[in-house]
DNA sequence: AATGAATGAGTGTTCATTCAT
DNA sequence: AATGAATGAACACTCATTCAT
């Protein structure tokens, strides 16, 4: 059995500076394409805001597309575990239509902490590989399904499943474009009817 | 008898080859658009895959984009005709579980079919000039609205504007991402639900 | 014995209508060179102009560069025309410092009708193969060379071939530079001076 | 020892191959200036003419104007320098017969050493930009000015500058088109009568 | 003779990647 | 390990010229 795919051994004495390295890189990375998009985040702009040369990137990654890709999964991860913390404190206080605006607002307001950032994001995940797509919001997926399992036994775990992916998928689409588009509706107005159109179809599963 | 040395005949033919050259490089555009993605959509390769050379692409249109424009607003105003059409023809018997219902399955069957595409589209719109972005859906956005006002005569214009958006999105996304992602789940379940998400959310709105 | 190397007989009947055509492009060019200048001016729009396809073009012309050429020999011939004309009628009455500056007025008159064309043909003529430049403004070399021998008979035959190729080159540079650079100097004064530089040196030969 | 990581040394080859790598462009960009023309003299040209690949060229230019620029200006400084040389020193004995044909000999050799050169800055000197057609052959006007302000006190102000470009200008196109276009009179001759030319004319101005 | 759509080699330029130092 | 100069294939686009009609 190979318990390492990539053999530690000549890598460890440097790993020190190779995970300082990578970081800086992930850094520039992210600077950079918040500052001029995915299409104008070059590797030469990258290496110059990390303060290293082109060629020291291909140390660190194979290529372009894997430390943008990185870049994008560290911002998905953080946006994850924002989201999962307001999901999980809410999550303690049963569904009701305070815990789910509460999650709203957590979405809402981590959204709009970085627009360009959360641009590039979605403009580039449908473009990954599925495994890359598939793990972004997987796990609140998880923790829907998991809420919904608890808050209603009904639901046959085919349905709870179906029901988290469509929620999630919804939910996470509006409050993304809402924070992208700024369409002209007040931000309570659209806050009040998401938290409607999650409620009212989690009542429907509740026979009153 | 010759009357005219160039028969009024002869224009007719002419105009026939622009609109299949058109037809042609259009239809060419599609296809790699669909197999590599639009940045891996240049010009030489539309070119080869219409059978012309690339200076010929150049007498039927200014520039590359406007190439992609048109088959992303092509496909884009068939998508719309077809839900449009299905929406319209729902909504005339009112606003039933069975209407609501009817329009999805419009919009997965009219996702379904060329999803390719679909994913280009769904990946250059955000993209795209506001002008684009807006055209797109924005009828989609107005028919709603409309059925809206019309059903729940008690919303206030500003909510009437803001639930369309919102339902808009959110449908319009959880179908897509269906047609895109292949989630493992049943069609009829996802139907079910996300017919139900519409319905309550919308008699939540009517009182009782 | 081949009287014709362009054989007649087909032509004929056509050669009103070939005069024309010939007539129009070259109108047609001249126009597009004075508008665009001589990079600016393709074969598209010589054909535009004379409101006919770009393909007739090559039933009257081998090339692009036989259409410019044809414009700026013909500009030249009228530049020359004119000049010649100023040339002899101030000959008829001696080189007096009055005669001079009369060619020098024609010159500078001639010059400044088209500065546009002006300003490519003496961009271009340098680069036309040596026939082309030595035909145009051949012509006054030799009036020049003419009114030189018929003033001062001292002169010997060479002498009088270069000191009329010497100044047909100096007055024509200064009077078109002065044309086309617009520098800040009154008209009259560079006039008088040009004569004052044209008469000394004519002087110079006639021992007083 | 070893006190810097990387030597101070390292420093001056690196610039030395920068200096090297512009220098080999730029003569690259001469010879094919020289063979091709200004218009014929292509990046693909030059960079292979170079022996590097055409995307070093801008590593150190920033388009190809700038590289062919870059060689007008260096050869049009060359001539200056020549020039001017020429002038200042003859400019110290007065402006006898014998210093004017002094200059004149100086620009008939500068001139004579590269015509493909000189044929490709004539030609293109009027289509640059004002600045540096100005540039060129001003130092020439303004020394000229100042040796005619010296000898000819009683001229004024407008007139030296009339005076001075008026033969600057004369000057140096009958000596640039005798380099240029070769015509049968014998150099000596040539540079007799120019001297005579400009003698007489100086003269003019001084009452005997 | 006339058309004008089609051509295709050519342009200037970019940028992810390599490799000699 | 790090450099950064060098690479070269690829890009979008042009235009003098050809040729089927």
């Amino acid at each position: 059995m190979v318990a390492h795919p990539r053999p530690a051994a000549r890598r460890e004495p440097r790993q020190q500076r190779s995970v300082a390295m990578v970081e800086r890189i992930v850094a520039a990375g992210e600077a950079v394409l918040a500052e001029r998009g995915y299409d104008g985040a070059s590797t030469n702009h990258i290496a110059a805001r990390a303060g290293i040369s082109p060629g020291s990137l291909y140390q660190y990654f194979p290529n372009k597309a894997a430390i943008l890709d990185q870049v994008l999964d560290r911002y998905a991860d953080r946006l994850e575990a924002r989201v999962s913390r307001a999901f999980v404190a809410a999550l303690a206080r049963s569904m009701s239509p305070e815990s789910v605006r509460g999650v709203l607002v957590a979405m809402l307001d981590a959204f709009d902490e970085n627009p360009r950032l959360l641009s590039a994001l979605v403009e580039q995940l449908p473009r990954s590989e599925g495994g890359r797509r598939a793990r972004f919001a997987h796990r609140i997926d998880e923790l829907m399904a998991t809420a919904l399992a608890a808050g209603q036994p009904e639901l046959s775990d085919a349905s709870v499943e179906a029901v988290a992916w469509i929620l999630v998928r919804a939910v996470e689409h509006v409050t993304i474009r809402y924070a992208l588009d700024r369409p002209g509706f007040d931000r309570n107005l659209v806050l009040d009817e998401l938290t409607a159109l999650v409620v009212s179809y989690l009542d429907r599963h509740v026979p009153p």
